[in-house]
DNA sequence: AACGTGACAACAATCATTGTTGATTAGGGT
DNA sequence: ACCCTAATCAACAATGATTGTTGTCACGTT
């Protein structure tokens, strides 16, 4: 995703208002951890600006999803993530804590050539991993007290 | 998946109870497509059962799905559907239609080797393609008509 | 200063799914 | 065959994520 200016930008580009609660959610965003949940920017975003409401967090999000500023992702935890790397990537969910790990498009090597022998064309591919993180990894051989 | 006769006998083994209900779904995606949603399911079981109730299939389903008869399936499109296909093999799913076409595993190549680079070790990988089936494909270039 | 347009918050509604409860039923041991 | 207990079921309510509705309000424009 791009820098919180760079954003407000591109909404007065396009005829929308950069409105306080605009403002919000490009920086809670911007300065988030990628893949959160409505809910979680929401919460982020009520500190610095307590009125707002989910509703709205949820409207900006999808304006900026179909601007192409970040991407809505379905890992099947529940809620829709909504990721602003914009890089061709794929994502690891942790079984063990949840956590969404990016895995850059460069580390795996898909080929899809046989695929159009069923006759359909593909668009997009979506490889979701699932295993353990490398912090779950190292601290979970059995080394007790960690929760 | 497996016969319904198969099923009542892996259900008798794990000492639950072969119920006429039980056997409605067994038969109902026996005979049915595969990646039916729950609803569908239920649907088509209450032709021969009309008074089963929608919950009670999701228990059956979840109780396949347990034993591993079936795999519950997150394709991002509401509902959670339930595939009956036990070998490896990955879906697409048509933007025109939604349909969900199964594809065998040695249609693609995934290597994941370099992956492991970031710490974290996988699983499973589940690749979500999307495009359009064989049937839109070939009906889609501009023949009008169709809807 | 009135106008119109969009953005907002509060609230209700929806959809898939799960929890609760109380009545019914299956099947092993007598 | 009969009983007993747990399993099963249907009806109903509840949940959680998300979307629809409505009335208000701020802002830029004549």
């Amino acid at each position: 995703m791009r820098s919180p200016e760079a954003l407000a930008r591109r909404f007065r580009e396009t005829d929308r208002k950069v409105t306080p609660q605009r403002i919000a959610v490009f920086e809670a965003l911007d300065s988030g951890p990628g893949h959160s949940t409505a809910e979680q920017v929401h919460r982020s975003v009520t500190k610095n600006l307590p009125t707002i409401s989910l509703k709205t967090v949820y409207e900006i999000l999808r304006e900026l999803s179909e601007l192409g500023e970040l991407v809505m992702l379905d890992l099947g935890t529940g809620a829709v993530r909504y990721d602003h790397n914009l890089a061709l990537h794929h994502h690891l969910v942790c079984n063990e804590c949840g956590v969404v790990v990016d895995v850059p498009a460069h580390l795996t090597d898909l080929q899809l050539d046989g695929v159009e022998d069923l006759g359909v064309s593909v668009s997009t591919a979506e490889l979701v991993l699932r295993g353990s993180c490398s912090r779950c990894n190292t601290q979970d051989p059995k080394q007790p007290s960690n929760k």
